[in-house]
DNA sequence: CGCATATCTGTATAGCTATGCAGATATCGA
DNA sequence: TCGATATCTGCATAGCTATACAGATATGCG
């Protein structure tokens, strides 16, 4: 909490900043709505039953929703719930054939991120063991 | 739900899938524990406070509890819990300097998934406008 | 040693959300 | 049109978790 910058505001003494140098070039850099958006695109890939159905999609390229249901074990209700958030974010998309809906990965995006976050397990996995 | 591969198991009708072979290879594929870990990889980046903490850090490459408190505009003790737990999962690294405690990312992964997800999310924002 | 500072931690709670049942909707076949 | 099938949706709830206050700990200074 010392004020150590030179142009820290000595008037001021509430603030309790060390580089306000630094506090004030990387607010300016940051974007509170990006930050937002980007917290919105994990969380939505932070959830266990989520992430199994991206995973199984990242394999099979597409599936159905019965199958998707059948791969990660739960109920069909369940999966359609998951899948809807995952299409409005534009995380899947979904093509309907007859009475069927099959989802898979909309974005290249998504799946590099998946690629790189299994990369990333993967690796820290390696060194642990 | 209707069955309509050779390998279906027509003896019992309980189970409904309509690629059985996809679903069995696909299943094989993927790894429950791995699934877990990723979803609690995303989890952990899809808060808002953590986004907002790790998206600083990637820019200012380095900052004291204080001053990541003074950016993102929380409280320190907030600052320090969600900082707890960025560190135990290896997300991010500290450095005791005196009585202050320098953050920064710890891996370069990380660094490439904050990196890559902006770029996705900038992108389907330019689309979009 | 005693005080100030920087960070950490225990705890309680308000708010969110994943889940699944029951029922609605949509499509196909006859 | 009628029934069967595949998917979707409304709703209620149990479980999780982000948050912040108060107090503990750690470090530096004199």
């Amino acid at each position: 909490m010392q004020i150590s910058n030179s142009t820290a505001p000595l008037d001021e003494c509430e603030i309790k900043q060390v580089d306000v140098d630094k506090v004030a070039v990387v607010r300016g850099l940051i974007d509170a709505a990006e930050a937002s958006r980007l917290a919105d695109l994990f969380k939505l890939l932070g959830d266990p039953t989520r992430a199994r159905i991206l995973y199984a999609l990242l394999e099979a390229g597409e599936m159905c929703v019965c199958d998707i249901s059948e791969t990660v074990e739960i109920p069909e209700s369940t999966a359609s719930h998951a899948l809807r958030l995952l299409r409005t974010a534009g995380v899947v998309r979904n093509r309907r054939d007859g009475r069927m809906v099959h989802y898979s990965l909309d974005d290249a995006h998504v799946r590099m991120l998946l690629d790189l976050s299994l990369q990333h397990l993967r690796h820290d996995q390696d060194c642990a063991s």
